[in-house]
DNA sequence: GTCTATAGGGTGATAGAC
DNA sequence: GTCTATCACCCTATAGAC
């Protein structure tokens, strides 16, 4: 073998994604790529057929990162205690890592046969049915991943300026608390 | 004067804005512009100092489109409603014309000395104290923009799927503002 | 499985003529 | 104020040798 092998998938993603943690989505191309692996920019094509197919493999990365840190801080948790901390693991994940955070909804991601976020939104139904009561409760987990997912990107872009918006933040999130709770007994 | 004067900065602009509308973001290049006023990309230089000088002023016009829309759309109602209908019609930009909603929070507005939304956000302001009665409650207006943002970007990328989560609309904007007005009492 | 070489496209920006 | 010409990059992707 004049060639031996150097590569495989998971490494090549992987290294990707440090690539984009530390530059941004732009930092990442098949040849950067290529070159922080040592390797010339072709050999890359023999694990994915062009650069949208390692993009959807990086947001799936980072949805299920993010899923597990969600997972990870309300377990244990009452159920609005849930809510809350893993609402805060959701804004701190794009506060710290907001490249990847662009990564869950970029545009490859969601033209996938399976939507990146459907193991997150699930995690969503989930917390939100400790409120409910209710197994399926899409209105509700539609308005909490909206709420969550709007604080996050103003917040990450800086739209609202020096002033700490993070008191904003428990008062939208108690208001759909109390809202969910009180839906149970209409 | 061999070469008359063909272009002025507002032209320029809504070129590139009307560019953007039908082709996305990646559609504005100084080439693409240039070749669509038919003048060479060199001249647009007597205009922009570069290609981030002109992006802020597309952001600006963004802004300032969405406000005077959502402006028009709460005249004349009562507080909630006018909250209500403001949304729709965020919500429905985003939808309907999702590039220039990207512009909103592009890198380059953020950055600029005077952010993009400053007067977006003192409307959202205006209809957040007819709710609360507080004059400058930055915590509601806050936890307002968060789920309009969020549920805009959310749907518009196609994170809800299918599946319609209009409802999910209203249960979280009634949510947020029995909160609100509920604030008010205590 | 990685290599070299290359096709074929894109971009922002500047100097200096007219 | 617009032009021509050009610099100096960037990129994805493929063919075929080893």
């Amino acid at each position: 073998m004049p060639y031996p092998k150097r590569l495989d998938e998971p490494a090549i993603v992987t290294r990707a994604l440090q690539l984009v943690q530390k530059g941004g989505r732009t930092a990442l191309s098949m040849r950067t790529l290529a070159a922080s692996l040592q390797v010339q920019p072709s050999s890359l094509y023999r694990y994915f057929p062009n650069r949208t197919a390692l993009e959807s493999l990086l947001s799936e990365r980072a949805a299920a990162h993010l899923e597990q840190r969600m997972r990870r801080a309300s377990r244990g948790k009452t159920a609005p205690d849930a809510v809350r901390f893993a609402g805060r693991v959701y804004t701190r994940f794009a506060r710290d890592e907001p490249a990847m955070f662009e990564l869950l909804l970029a545009p490859s991601a969601i033209d996938q046969p399976r939507p990146v976020g459907k193991s997150l939104w699930n995690f969503i139904l989930e917390i939100v049915k400790g409120i409910t009561g209710k197994s399926d409760d899409t209105s509700a987990a539609v308005a909490l991943w909206s709420f969550l997912h709007g604080f996050a990107v103003l917040e990450a872009s800086g739209a609202f300026g020096a002033s700490g918006p993070r008191h904003g933040f428990k008062v939208g999130l108690d208001a759909l608390l109390r809202g969910f709770a009180g839906e149970r007994s209409v």
